[in-house]
DNA sequence: GTCAAGTATTTTGATCTTCAAACTACATTC
DNA sequence: GAATGTAGTTTGAAGATCAAAATACTTGAC
């Protein structure tokens, strides 16, 4: 096994993943852009505007706008941060939070799908490497 | 380990593969989509309109215009289908197999970097479930 | 063969996304 | 407390995206 070829690997799966979640969110009401924000913030918890930006890999004039219309939408509101004056924590509303669990629900049932044909060891092992890796990320 | 948190895992997995997708391309002259899209065509080979809408997770309406502007990049091209009049073939430019390679090696050098805290087993073992994985996705 | 139904792609108009660069407001440093 | 740095916003221009309607071709049934 190759780099080369494990790096290939690596990118198809990468894209199917994409795939998968345009075609989702395609019909769901938000955009693409709308849905990876509201799951970033769910996972994460409260985050600043601009680790947020980092996360989603966008610039923070990006972001502000993004965020304009998100809030407009309640599904997600700022909170002035506490000690910093000039940053803001983004969180989920209740409604953005329930979007949010909507949509992971559909995560866990394609990872479901794809983990099907595992068996129990091979989906440690799995996740063991899976967690190792992202350590270096 | 519970399928959530496995669900978890990977989607975490694709987003930091997604949020370095976002900063490599950024000021590589080309946008996200474009990217994508040349790296999909790339990999595929020549392609139909219709499946690479598929794979990318856009519309072949969306697909139109950016394929156009990649043509006016000069990065890719239509080519007629061989039986299907309706139909064309998407391939890259030789300007656009450069294009991809660059990219390509972009994309195994951090596959490089993530996979240095694995050992050989662990990295054979990974491809072979990635790869059964892929199967049903 | 021809006509209906189906398929591949394009067009259109509206909305959203994105960036770089300039700007405002606050924080830190020395 | 003045200079420098950092967090977020604004702006203007280019792109991306969708649904729905349109065009051009193919296929299947008679």
């Amino acid at each position: 096994m190759e780099l080369e070829h494990l790096a290939k690997r690596i990118v198809e799966f990468y894209e199917k993943l994409s795939s998968w979640e345009n075609a989702v969110v395609r019909g769901s009401g938000l955009t693409t852009p709308q849905a990876h924000t509201i799951e970033i913030v769910g996972h994460a918890g409260a985050i600043k505007m601009k680790d947020l930006a980092k996360k989603i890999g966008v610039t923070t004039g990006t972001l502000t706008v993004g965020i304009d219309r998100l809030e407009k939408k309640n599904l997600l509101q700022r909170r002035p941060h506490d000690t910093d004056r000039r940053s803001y924590l983004i969180e989920l509303t209740p409604e953005g939070q329930r979007c949010f669990e909507e949509h992971h629900a559909a995560h866990v049932n394609m990872t479901r799908d794809i983990l099907e044909g595992l068996d129990k060891e091979e989906q440690e092992y799995f996740a063991r490497i899976l967690e190792k890796m992202m350590d270096r990320m």
